[in-house]
RNA sequence: GGAGAGGUGCCGGAGCGGUCGAACGGGUCGGUCUCGAAAACCGAAGUACGGGUAACCGUACCGUGGGUUCGAAUCCCACCCUCUCCGCCA
C-alpha cells in the first residue's frame, strides 16, 4: 500500500515510478478521492462536535429539568446531515483504496529499467556450469531410477503433481533439513511451523489480495492454501507495535506451497519444475527501515550459501522493472544451472518489499529514542525452494551409469549414502 | 457440532445510557530523597485520522460490523475469538 502522504507531496514522482513499472499515471485520479475523503471528513467531524455538545447540553439539562426539545430537534437533524456525509466519506474512501491496492510497490532507484526478464542484469555467476551434452533432464532421471512418478500421481491429483519414492523422497528431506538446519544454526533464523490455510486479511496484508486471487487455491470454508510461507511468517506482526530491540526478526519456515499457476498452461508441463505444490524453505526479516538494505543483502547471501553448499552453479539476478513483483521494491533471483535442460532456471527469489506490506497490514514498531511508530520494512527469500533443488541436484550429479551421487553436506540426512541408484 | 461464560489501555481489573479515553492496582518512564540503590512520595505516558507553520484544536477507537437513542464501553442483532463442560476426532 502506498503513502497518500507521499503521493500528495509529489504527484509527478509517484507517476514516474508507476511508468517504471508500464503503468500509466494514478496521481490525478487518486487525489481526487483524497480530496473528497478529506473534504467530507472535515465536514463529519465539525458536525459531530456539535452533536457532542448537544448531547453534552441535554444531559445537563435534563438533571436541572429544563426543556430539551429544541436541542433535540437540532441534534436529530445533525444526525441526518452526519449519516449523509459519513456515506460520502466511505464512499470516497473506498474508492481511494480501490485505487491504492492495486498498485505495485514503488521500484528502488537502482532496479533496472525493462519490460521484462530480458532486461533483467546478471550480477554474480558462481560454479561452473556443467555441459548440456550428454545430460538427461531430472524426470528422465528420476523415473528411471523408479522413483519419481507423474502417470500415478496425475491418478490421485491431476497435472502438475509427482509422486516421490524411497530415496528421491528421502533426498527431498534431506534438502530441506539441511536448509532449515544452515537458516537456524548458521544464520540466526528462527524456526517456524505456521498455519498453511489462512483468512482473507493474511493474503491481503502480503499482497496476495485483492489482485491475484487467480493463483491462490480456495477453501470451501472462504480460507486460502498459502502459495509461500511469506504469506504466515510476514503476516505474524500484522497488526502489531514493535519494540526497536526486537529488531530485525529473522523467521524460516519450511512448507508447503501451493499454487493454482493459471496462465501457466503448456509451461514448463514435463516433470517436477512447477507444481500446484512444492516444498520450500523461507527467509523472512522484519526490520527497521535503517535495516533493510543491508538486510537483503544478507538474506540473499543466505540463500546463496545453500546453493554453494550442495556444489550447485548459480548466479544472482537483479530482476528488471517489468520482472519485479508486486510487493517488492527491490528483488534478488538466483538462478541455479540445470545441465539437463542446458538453462538457468529460479530457484530462490528475495525480495525486500519496504514498507509496501507493513502498510497494509499495519506493522510498525517504536524507533529508539524516538516518539511515536514507524512501520517496519519486511524481506522475504527463498532459501530455497526444496523440488527445484531436487532437480538441479539430480541433474547436476548424475552419473552415466544412471546413478545420482548425493551432494556431501546432505549425506547426514540419508543415512551416509554416497549416491542413489 | 451442543450448552454455558467472557472479550475494556503494557498487564490485572472496575465501569446506574450523559460530566468516560475510561476508576483502582501493578508495571514502565521522569523527578524528589540517597554516597549509590531499594522503599516512600510527586509527576508523566495510548493509537490513528482531519485542521494548523507551530503551540494546539477537533474527531474516531473499550473484539469486528450493523442497529436503537438527542447521547452507547454501557441496550439490541450478527459475526469473530478465548475459556469451561459434553460430543466427535489425528
Amino acid at each position: 500500500m502506498h503513502d497518500i502522504r507521499a503521493i500528495r507531496a509529489d504527484p509527478a514522482a509517484f507517476d514516474r515510478a508507476l511508468a517504471r513499472r508500464g503503468l500509466p499515471p494514478a496521481s490525478a485520479d487518486i487525489l481526487a478521492h483524497d480530496e473528497a475523503r478529506r473534504a467530507s471528513l472535515a465536514a463529519v467531524q465539525e458536525r459531530q462536535a456539535r452533536r457532542n455538545a448537544i448531547a453534552r447540553e441535554i444531559g445537563r439539562a435534563k438533571r436541572s429539568g429544563a426543556d430539551t426539545s429544541a436541542l433535540e430537534a437540532e441534534a436529530l437533524t445533525l444526525r441526518e446531515e452526519i449519516a449523509a456525509l459519513e456515506a460520502e466519506a466511505q464512499a470516497a474512501e473506498a474508492r481511494l483504496t480501490h485505487a491504492l491496492e492495486r498498485l505495485p510497490n514503488r521500484l528502488d532507484p537502482e532496479v533496472p529499467d525493462g519490460p521484462d526478464e530480458s532486461a533483467n542484469v546478471v550480477l554474480h555467476v558462481h560454479g561452473t556450469p556443467r555441459p548440456a551434452e550428454g545430460a538427461r533432464q531430472h524426470f528422465e532421471i528420476g523415473e528411471a531410477l523408479g522413483l519419481m512418478d507423474f502417470a500415478r500421481a496425475a491418478k490421485l491429483s491431476g497435472s502438475r503433481f509427482a509422486v516421490l519414492s524411497g530415496a528421491l523422497a528421502r533426498l527431498e528431506r534431506a534438502l530441506a533439513e539441511f536448509m532449515l538446519e544452515r537458516h537456524t544454526q548458521a544464520n540466526g533464523y528462527t524456526e517456524v511451523s505456521p498455519p498453511l490455510l489462512v483468512n482473507d486479511a493474511a493474503m491481503y496484508g502480503t499482497g496476495q489480495l485483492p489482485k491475484f486471487a487467480e493463483d491462490l487455491f480456495r477453501t470451501t470454508d472462504g480460507r486460502w492454501l498459502v502459495p509461500t510461507a511469506e504469506v504466515p511468517l510476514t503476516n505474524l506482526v500484522a497488526g502489531e507495535i514493535l519494540e526497536a530491540a526486537a529488531l530485525p526478526m529473522r523467521l524460516t519456515a519450511l512448507t508447503p506451497c501451493f499454487r493454482a499457476e493459471a496462465g501457466s498452461a503448456g509451461r514448463d508441463v514435463r516433470g517436477m519444475l512447477r507444481q500446484h505444490q512444492f516444498w520450500k524453505v523461507e527467509l523472512v526479516s522484519i526490520t527497521t527501515p535503517e535495516q533493510s538494505e543491508a538486510e537483503h543483502e544478507r538474506m540473499t547471501r543466505c540463500a546463496e550459501g545453500i546453493l554453494t553448499e550442495l556444489g550447485l552453479a548459480w548466479r544472482r539476478v537483479f530482476l528488471c522493472g517489468g520482472d519485479t513483483g508486486f510487493a517488492s521494491a527491490r528483488t534478488y533471483d538466483l538462478e541455479v544451472w540445470l545441465p539437463g535442460q542446458g538453462a538457468w532456471r529460479e530457484i530462490s527469489s528475495c525480495s525486500n518489499c519496504r514498507d509496501f506490506q507493513a502498510r497494509r497490514m499495519n506493522a510498525r514498531y517504536r524507533p529508539a529514542g524516538g516518539k511515536g511508530t514507524e512501520f517496519v520494512h519486511t524481506l522475504n527469500g527463498s532459501g530455497v525452494a526444496v523440488g527445484r533443488a531436487l532437480i538441479a541436484v539430480l541433474e547436476t550429479f548424475q552419473n552415466a551409469d544412471g546413478s545420482v551421487t548425493v551432494p556431501e553436506v546432505l549425506r547426514p540426512w540419508m543415512g551416509g549414502a554416497e549416491r542413489i541408484g
